[in-house]
DNA sequence: TCCATGTAGTCAACTTGGTTGTCTAACCAT
DNA sequence: ATGGTTAGACAACCAAGTTGACTACATGGA
């Protein structure tokens, strides 16, 4: 067998391209998990291109090359920040929170699918087994998202 | 609960951090891990850079830039292929063979935390899991392990 | 209040680790 | 024999990060 981090590599890649292979074929603009974590980020708070890197673990240029792609592709866009005329906050279209809505969708069917091929309880105990070694090994604070090669 | 991708991601991330500082905090050189992945996919098979590029997900000329880097680092060397005048097949030397035991054996014991933490069965079950969801999604052939960002 | 220090965002140069495209030599099936 | 395929190498390019520098604004003392 495997050891435990190449399992979880492959895992993720097999499930990423099936969604990539979906929304390509609805003719969805194939967007980089990248963008799909800052989309999920936005839905829960406000934050400026700084947040967004910290958040994705990327410096603040990186992130503000991301942030500038889905401002130009309309799914999101810049406010004055209130208080702090340096910073703008980013926040989701209603172009930007579809197309989330839609993929949260489409990966409610993988894991769907997922549990079908495994079992509902086996892929319960993944879940619950997995965020609880992440709360084991972070704590409180959220672990880094980008995969290292 | 976060999606099951995001978990994959978050745990890949943090196993992978762990045995990185494990690694240096002994001073042993750190490799990426895509290094590792041809230390193990050689300990098994006789390979050229085209399966190494297979087994890894990339092209055969990334797949030899890597190799270039393990032949002169000293971990692998190439030898010619037995029939086929074209080809070489890529070995392990001694150097790596050993840096290969040592990495095994320290993912073996930060698999041995990971069931502490939660638990032998769950572990267990993770990882027949996801096994089983590989079988099922790629069938026989290996996955790509090169995850997307 | 003024000033020192720190931060958000932008621009530019560079690095890394991949890609595609092309070529040669060798293989292999009709 | 020969036409199509494959292993490996070389080159040009690309994508997505990095570091560094700079401006405008913010903030917390003396």
């Amino acid at each position: 067998m495997e050891p435990v981090p190449m399992l979880l590599a492959m895992t993720y890649r097999a499930m990423g391209d099936q969604f990539h292979d979906r929304l390509r074929q609805i003719g969805l603009e194939p967007l980089r998990p990248a963008h799909g974590y800052v989309f999920r980020f936005l839905k829960e708070k406000r934050a400026t291109t700084v947040d967004i890197g910290q958040h994705l673990g990327v410096t603040k240029q990186a992130a503000a090359k991301i942030v500038n792609e889905l401002d130009e592709w309309g799914y999101v866009l810049r406010e004055p920040h209130p208080t702090d005329k340096r910073a703008q906050y980013v926040t989701l279209t209603t172009k930007g929170r579809d197309y989330l809505k839609f993929a949260d969708n489409l990966w409610s069917d993988l894991e769907h699918e997922m549990a079908e091929a495994i079992g509902e309880t086996t892929l319960g105990t993944i879940k619950t087994g997995l965020a609880e070694y992440l709360q084991h090994v972070h704590g409180g604070d959220q672990p880094g998202l980008r995969p290292v090669w």
